[in-house]
DNA sequence: TGAAATTCCGATTATTTTAATCGGATTTTA
DNA sequence: TAAAATCCGATTAAAATAATCGGAATTTCA
């Protein structure tokens, strides 16, 4: 962290499946998509690419290809999107890693409170679901979003 | 984020407030704490200065000063420590923040969720103490430690 | 069958953030 | 008054994040 931040890439892939589990049954290219959520086009490409190759979006290829959502909703965690699109990564470097990584390590007495800290953590992240993204979105933001689409769309 | 990890400068505070708080009623310099707690020396100094401008260490200047704990370690929430150190950070810039700070905000159907998920960080760390840190450390690296302590000081 | 639209893949560049360092002023002790 | 410390601002170095580039493979459809 610097506190707690989700990089860019974590809130691109959230916005974008939050929009996939409201329009379910449809293929949007990336290109629509990164229109539709006003998100740059080839570093959102390459995030669809990732949540694709993680089974939680469908992926076809061709001028009728996109992406669709490939799961429930209710079962996609959050703890699953984040590891789709990065390595795991902990509150210190040495918590499930190599504690030689770090040379501080013999006399580095927050570890193991640090461990406890990062279970609430992983708790908190995989009882989040992509459901709860969409029920608590805000009603006027998804009729601007509607409306965005049709444009784009025509 | 990436994920979720603390920054260099939080681990540090971190570790040295876990030995402030095992040896209360003594200062010790930051040339101390950073020999003890093999940190770098220029970069802790910064750090407990902050602590220190924040309340959560008392300070001293000239050659027996130093820093002691100012307060109990049951009543320092993690929360404290970390708006110590930076300015409040979230899991989206536009939580809490000016939403034309993102160009995306009309149609971002992520801010209201991302609330409740930052309301349940909040919690997490507005939960978990100081005390928590004592308690949980593991009792072979107080034994290093406190013979790195006795390196140092002779 | 071939042009267009797409996903996919690797590499590079740019930007921002984090980490570390430098120089020096102020305060206290002895 | 010299030494040891906190304090303060600025700069530099390193790492991580964000964005871009170039092109290969796949599918659709005229």
């Amino acid at each position: 962290m610097t506190m707690v931040r989700f990089s860019k890439k974590i809130e691109y892939a959230l916005g974008t499946l939050q929009f996939l589990g409201m329009n379910p049954n449809e293929f949007y290219s990336a290109r629509e998509l990164s229109e539709i959520l006003n998100i740059p086009y080839e570093f959102l490409s390459k995030t669809l690419a990732k949540l694709a190759k993680s089974k939680i979006l469908n992926s076809n290829f061709g001028t009728k290809g996109g992406y669709q959502l490939s799961v429930n909703p209710k079962e996609l965690k959050f703890s699953q999107i984040l590891s789709a699109l990065d390595e795991p990564i902990n509150v210190v470097e040495c918590v499930y890693g190599d504690e030689d990584i770090c040379e501080r390590s013999s006399i580095c007495m927050i570890k193991t409170p640090m461990f406890q800290l990062q279970s609430k953590i992983n708790e908190l992240i995989s009882s989040t679901t992509l459901e709860d993204l969409l029920n608590f979105a805000d009603k006027s933001t998804i009729q601007n979003s509607e409306q965005k689409v049709k444009q784009v769309l025509g």
